[in-house]
DNA sequence: TGGGATTGCGCAATAG
DNA sequence: ACTATTGCGCAATCCC
């Protein structure tokens, strides 16, 4: 992911069908860059090299890359279009289920905390009561010990939801 | 969100008409951007709207839409094309900064989740040494008694003592 | 050398 | 009249 390829191509774009271009830029151009600028392509057919060209897979010819009218030409670009098609949708289907992740994750994480609550509740519930019993030890080593419990559900030996 | 109005508009561009767009003007075009290929073919010019066209804004000449010599029409897609890099930008970087929270909340939950097994096996820790306690309580009173603790009912609660 | 997958880009339709 | 979005096709790369 991520890469800038296409960038400021580099020129020598030159097949030998020419790009009517006229003019000479000014500018300083390239260093990097330009070229660029154009590359307008007329539908110009160069007839074929050689007189004998094969229409498909000869040899040098680079010629059938920009002949638009090639039908190599339209195959590839109606294979590359659905490849395009095709990436592009997994990449949007991609994202969506990132953001669905992000949701789960939240909800996730909600229920984490609640548990978390809980619990420390449950403990701070236990260590007052263990602390208590303590203090009542100390003080009288064996009265009744009973009082100290309060009524309620100290005892709750517990859930352990999911 | 979501339409898709777009047809197919396939091939064979339009009519056949070459000509190639001087590119008269060259805008510098790159100034960071640069813009490689460029791409369809237009052309051909329809000799002015009506005749003696005001260029701009007029009425409701829609023809000015598809003048692609317009002056007017290149300022339009040239701030289209910016809006649609602007987009697009933001786009990638919401997409990012999503997979970004994903991993944030990933981390959030593993945080979260060693928290409870810690607070688990502390409560695990108290409540045992709590009905430790009160087996020695229990022992102490009257040992006796004791003995009718089963496992399983530790719970059983101390109070009834005595 | 070939072919799908990606990606930047510009266009046009259209949503806002 | 504008910008923001979005589907689309092109071409350059990338990557097997």
């Amino acid at each position: 992911m991520s890469k800038q390829p296409q960038q400021k191509l580099n020129s020598t774009e030159q097949n030998g069908v020419s790009v009517i271009q006229s003019q000479a830029h000014s500018s300083v151009v390239n260093s990097a860059g330009a070229t660029a600028g154009l590359q307008q392509v007329p539908q110009l057919v160069p007839v074929s090299p050689g007189g004998g060209g094969k229409a498909t897979s000869p040899s040098k010819m680079k010629k059938s890359m920009l002949d638009k009218d090639s039908d190599e030409y339209r195959q590839r670009r109606e294979r590359n279009n659905l490849a395009v098609k095709k990436s592009r949708m997994r990449s949007k289907q991609k994202a969506q289920d990132t953001q669905q992740r992000v949701n789960e994750l939240k909800e996730e994480n909600e229920r984490l905390e609640a548990k978390i609550k809980l619990l420390s509740k449950e403990l701070s519930v236990l260590k007052d009561l263990f602390l208590e019993h303590a203090h009542n030890l100390a003080d009288n080593v064996q009265p009744a010990t009973a009082a100290s419990v309060a009524p309620g559900d100290h005892c709750n030996t517990n859930n352990n939801s999911q």
